[in-house]
DNA sequence: GCCGTTTTCGGCCCGACTGTTTTCAGTCG
């Protein structure tokens, strides 16, 4: 059961959206919803809970949580089994058809017999939806190029960063039309999330008709979904979904919370808003009008110009937008004990990077350097593959020459050079070199690279080994996986976290966007388990330092702070870090 | 189905846009 908390949230996913279609109460199938949420972000392994632990969770009550149970005992959920056998499979997917939703899917199942995507193509050469009560000539019509699109690359999620250099230039262009008082992207996009599904962008202007009118017009632009007063949607040439809010510059606040969601966080304050006897929209908090007032009352508005006005208004501390997921941040937002989460500022230095000295490397020694004093860092390690890696890697003699290369460097350059290697944990543990040779080094990430498909437990106990050797500093990109492309290997996450406390060694969040390793999720668990952080760029070349961005989003959307990053110490304390995992029998890195 | 510093019962966030309708349902976010 390696991901026994993902696996339960698609459970419950299930379940609501089963639940929709058969027209159940709205209320419990959001109570579903939050329970799948609540348990996708829990911070522990639920198949360690009891009953009672996971009604203490947010989301969880008495009936959700007996469900868990029955699904960590029998692997199955009885309920969800009925609910399957009750609806039809592919009538599910007939609502993963844009524009066509519960209502209409199950309109189509019970007056045609339509349960899949295919028979509804033929209903509609058929012409037979004619006739359907609600459906006209225009929503055939839609229906029909919905249908000629599934399949095309449309609808999948892009990488953060290819979504922020899209929107980007977006909003560079909006901002330079002069009705344009500010323009930003919002959305999933500056929560940071790992892949994006539409870009989000909001404007602040006093006549939105021409910022609309650009949008549709742009060049990028594939075509129209969307033309409104206040919104605009459009599918980009690239594939991806663009979304544009305009609205007048004193509801940028209100309108900037509202869409940067996430939907459940929106949910939450607008309760939270209501207890107060107020109630908060894209344009506003506002109290709440009495209906015998005078119609003609103009509304009166208590936050809204900034997002910061808008939380205090709600007696809640402002709230980092990659926290906005409904995790517990309402709540610790409003007991004043929200973290004060990492920033880019706070990075010192960048621990595991590449030059051309290892074969993946593209840049030269000497110019990674520049690039990352450029960058202000004040110490940059240079962590170059070691020799167990035989494509990549290098040799003692390798190793002893580019020494010299960083000695010569390193009485040019003002930051300081840290003599690194990115070790292999070998299948039992082992890594590269011997013990006398790798205290030579100043600092060392330790990764696997070489068979993933092994047991969970061998491959945990493999990671854990390495912990413990007195060089290794940092277990790069933990879990391995590729956003998109492969799954972590499986390892016990927990157990890694446990460890890295107990032997002082940090654990990576890897800010390669394609990575993200430790995922935002783990990371979470790494910081309530009080283990070490770095935050590092894995940069093989010049351009991939300025993924740490993403790294410490990711780091952000954990909850971690400075205390807990490895990173954010000064070069000294780094060192002495360093030192006390080397243990008083070694060798010290000065 | 969940939840409570007004509540253990009766609430549960709020709005834009489209299409098919003469006042609103459905979908989306």
């Amino acid at each position: 059961m390696a991901w026994t908390n993902e696996d339960v949230a698609r459970q419950f996913a299930e379940i609501a959206a089963l639940l929709t279609l058969r027209g159940e109460d709205a209320f419990r199938v959001r109570a579903y919803e939050r329970a799948a949420a609540a348990v996708g972000a829990a911070p522990r392994d639920l198949a360690g809970l009891s009953a009672d632990e996971m009604t203490a969770i947010k989301g969880i009550g008495a009936s959700t949580a007996k469900r868990i149970v029955e699904y960590l005992t029998t692997g199955r959920i009885a309920m969800l089994e009925d609910l399957r056998a009750q609806v039809p499979a592919g009538v599910l997917e007939l609502t993963r058809i844009p524009g066509l939703g519960p209502k209409t899917a199950l309109l189509l199942h019970d007056q045609l017999g339509i349960s899949t995507v295919e028979e509804l193509r033929a209903a509609l050469d058929a012409g037979s939806l004619r006739g359907l009560k609600g459906l006209g000539a225009k929503t055939e019509d839609n229906l029909r190029q919905s249908l000629g699109r599934m399949g095309a690359k449309d609808t999948d999620r892009v990488p953060v960063a290819d979504a922020v250099a899209l929107a980007d230039e977006l909003c560079d262009r909006l901002a330079r039309l002069p009705q344009v008082r500010r323009v930003t992207w919002a959305g999933s996009l500056r929560r940071m999330r790992e892949t994006i599904g539409d870009l989000d962008l909001l404007a602040a202007a006093d006549d939105p008709a021409p910022v609309m009118a650009a949008l549709r017009d742009a060049d990028l632009v594939d075509r129209i979904l969307v033309a409104g007063e206040k919104k605009t949607s459009v599918v980009l040439r690239r594939g991806i979904q663009a979304d544009l809010r305009v609205v007048e510059p004193d509801a940028w606040g209100a309108a900037l919370v509202y869409f940067t969601g996430s939907k459940a966080h929106n949910i939450r304050i607008r309760e939270r808003a209501v207890r107060k006897g107020l109630t908060l929209n894209e344009y506003g908090l506002w109290e709440v009008q009495d209906p015998d007032a005078a119609a003609e009352a103009a509304p009166v508005r208590v936050a809204g110009s900034t997002e910061a006005d808008v939380y205090a208004a709600l007696g809640l501390q402002p709230v980092p937008a990659p926290l906005r997921e409904d995790a517990g941040e309402v709540e610790a937002a409003a007991e004043g004990r929200l973290p004060a989460v990492v920033t880019l500022a706070d990075l010192r230095g960048d621990l595991h990077g590449h030059s051309d000295w290892s074969g993946d490397g593209k840049a030269s020694l000497e110019d990674m350097v520049a690039a990352a004093a450029a960058r202000g860092l004040e110490y940059w390690a240079v962590t170059d593959h070691a020799e167990d890696l035989t494509i990549n890697g290098l040799t003692r003699d390798d190793m002893r020459a580019r020494r010299r290369a960083i000695a010569e460097l390193q009485d040019r350059y003002a930051i300081r050079i840290l003599d690194g290697a990115e070790l292999n944990i070998g299948v039992g543990g082992g890594v590269d070199y011997d013990l006398d040779f790798l205290l030579d080094f100043d600092f060392c990430v330790a990764s696997v690279h070489t068979l993933f498909n092994r047991p969970r437990e061998e491959q945990t106990a493999r990671i854990l080994a390495a912990m413990e050797h007195p060089a290794v500093n940092v277990i790069g990109h933990p879990t391995g996986r590729k956003i998109g492309r492969r799954p972590g290997y499986d390892i016990d996450v927990d157990a890694v976290v446990a460890a890295a406390v107990r032997t002082g060694t940090a654990v990576e969040v890897n800010a390669s966007p394609q990575r993200l390793d430790l995922s935002g999720d783990h990371v979470r668990r790494a910081v309530d388990a009080g283990a070490l952080l770095t935050i590092s760029s894995d940069a093989h070349s010049v351009g991939d330092l300025a993924s740490l961005r993403y790294g410490v989003a990711t780091a952000q959307r954990g909850w971690a702070t400075p205390g807990g990053v490895l990173n954010c110490l000064p070069l000294d304390g780094l060192l002495e870090v360093v030192n006390a995992k080397r243990g008083p029998g070694h060798r010290r890195v000065t």
